[in-house]
RNA sequence: GAGACAGUAGCUCAGUUGGUUAGAGCAUCGGAUUGUGGUUCCGAAGGUCGUGGGUUCGAGACCCAUUUGUCUCCCCA
């Protein structure tokens, strides 16, 4: 008999880490209503046109592919058919919708982008939407990734305001804040920036090349960054450009003059730039001085997906040593792949699986999580069983979370369960309880016992 | 796609340059104790040592292959 297991990547969630899971989700929740956002769900599958080509090269290899079922039965000609498709798939990375024709959804950005295009007569512009739902990449699982795993994204699609982007920096803060997460770095930076960059480094069709090399800063430093520039055939004089921008020190509004000054030669850098300083006022309107995260401009943020076109952002904790626990930007065209024209959008998605790790790690989770029924009746049988039976159910009617072992196994059996599951509560009916219509109730915290009737139990369980 | 490490009871792990019948803790079940748990004591059950081959008088240990998992690079949340 082989041992049972799940796919490389995947997980269980226990009771208990269900419940720590659903305090992230919950405060989410409560923050995206708060902001005015709705709920929306798309399906777990999509079919594979949809995803194939929104993500990049590697973004595609990444996308799990489902098989078509039914095969069986196809006719004789299909099945020859299906016979040539293998053989060409055997060879080479390449799919057909004979073989494969869905898809697991790789993020929510995407469908979410191609619900706007299906229902664009019904919605009402701006649209403010949130979704709490799994993705799926098949991608090698280590430290803080996973196959599948939960993202929560806030999007706002139908307005070019910046308002919009102040409003998601807040809703990141107010999170981060309220779920007590130490050291948050809300990292802020423009497209346009970046591309306002290459221009003044004299290769304005290397920005990826540039960005892809500059995001890696963190991680590989200065020289490493100017090596890996220079592969990507960026001059001396184009890096010198570079490093003089990355190194603008001092507080966000000092960073700004200072970029204003070096990238004048920029129309589109200014632009970013103009971007950035209206966002951060619009956010200094409506935030909360207590949210102790730090928001930070950082010209090295780069974020790999290829459709952010103006503000994008990146949030990190140095509390642990993790990936990013969330990032989002603006993208003026998303609905476009889906042939609906200039609706631009921004949102941000929270990585709540690794935002779980990091609180997990600092132990910040609240104790008092792990709830569930408050009183559980033991059972001793017979009438008593009765008894115990019609006591349940006025405690239920009552409002008051209560089980009855479903056994009359031994005393000491049902006690250790009690105790195992951290019932705050023991309630004893047996032969002398119900003779006097009373109950025992047994306070697990204290150790406490007394005689009471049903009303008075209510009563004490109820506060 | 590239690399590092690991796989022994349900779980976490010991296991001495290769040497009788492979151990512990926790969990489970039974008993001390058929109305009093969390902190008692006694006992029981539980193993093709991931899989296949090889070296050896002898392999849980050494070698090769394979598989699964963890981690790193790449990329990402």
């Amino acid at each position: 008999m082989s041992k049972p297991s799940i796919p490389q990547g995947t997980r269980d969630f226990s009771p208990a880490e269900v419940r720590k899971r659903q305090y992230i989700f919950n405060m989410l929740k409560n923050i995206f209503e708060l902001y005015g956002f709705q709920p929306l769900e798309t399906p777990a599958m999509e079919n594979l046109v949809t995803l194939t080509g929104k993500y990049g090269e590697e973004g595609d290899r990444l996308i799990f592919k489902i098989l078509n079922n039914g095969l069986h039965e196809k006719k004789d000609a299909d099945k020859a058919k299906l016979n040539e498709e293998w053989a060409k798939l055997l060879g080479k990375p390449y799919s057909t919708p004979v073989i494969t024709e869905r898809a697991l959804r790789y993020d929510l950005t995407i469908p979410f982008a191609r619900f706007v295009v299906m229902r664009q007569n019904d919605i009402a512009f701006p649209f403010r939407r949130y979704q709490m739902q799994p993705v799926w990449r098949a991608d090698r699982p280590q430290k803080g990734r996973y196959r599948e795993f939960w993202q929560c994204d806030c999007d706002v699609v139908g307005s070019t305001s910046l308002i919009n982007e102040a409003e998601l920096l807040s809703i990141y803060r107010e999170a981060f804040h309220q779920l007590k997460l130490p050291q948050v770095t809300v990292k802020i930076n423009s497209r346009k920036i970046l591309a306002g960059l290459s221009e003044l480094c004299g290769a304005p069709e290397k920005m990826m090349d540039i960005t892809i090399a500059l995001d890696k800063l963190d991680k590989i430093g200065w020289d490493g960054v100017t090596k890996e520039l220079l592969e990507r055939g960026i001059d001396e004089a184009g890096i010198e450009a570079i490093e003089t921008i990355i190194n603008v020190k001092g507080d966000n509004a000092e960073k700004l003059a200072q970029l204003k000054t070096i990238m004048s030669g920029s129309e589109t850098a200014l632009a970013g730039i103009a971007e950035l300083e209206q966002t951060l006022a619009y956010h200094e309107a409506i935030s909360n001085k207590a949210w102790a995260s730090d928001l930070r401009i950082d010209v090295s943020l780069a974020r790999g997906l290829n459709y952010y076109t103006g503000v994008i952002v990146e949030v990190t904790t140095d509390a642990v040593k993790m990936g990013s626990i969330g990032g989002g930007g603006r993208y003026d065209d998303l609905t476009g792949l889906f042939g609906l024209k200039n609706m631009s959008g921004v949102g941000v998605s929270f990585g709540i699986d690794r935002i779980y790790d990091v609180l997990e790690e600092l132990n910040l989770f609240p104790t008092a999580l792990e709830t569930g029924s408050k009183v559980l009746l033991l059972n001793f049988g017979g009438q008593n069983e009765a008894y115990a039976l019609s006591i349940l159910g006025q405690l239920r009617n009552a409002g008051i979370a209560a089980e009855v072992y479903p056994d009359a196994a031994k005393f000491d059996k049902q006690m250790k369960y009690a105790n195992k599951r951290n019932f705050r509560y023991v309630i004893i009916p047996g032969d002398d309880e119900r003779a006097a219509g009373k109950l025992s109730l047994k306070n697990f915290e204290t150790g406490e016992q007394q005689l009471t009737g049903i009303a008075e139990a209510i009563d004490i369980l109820s506060s």
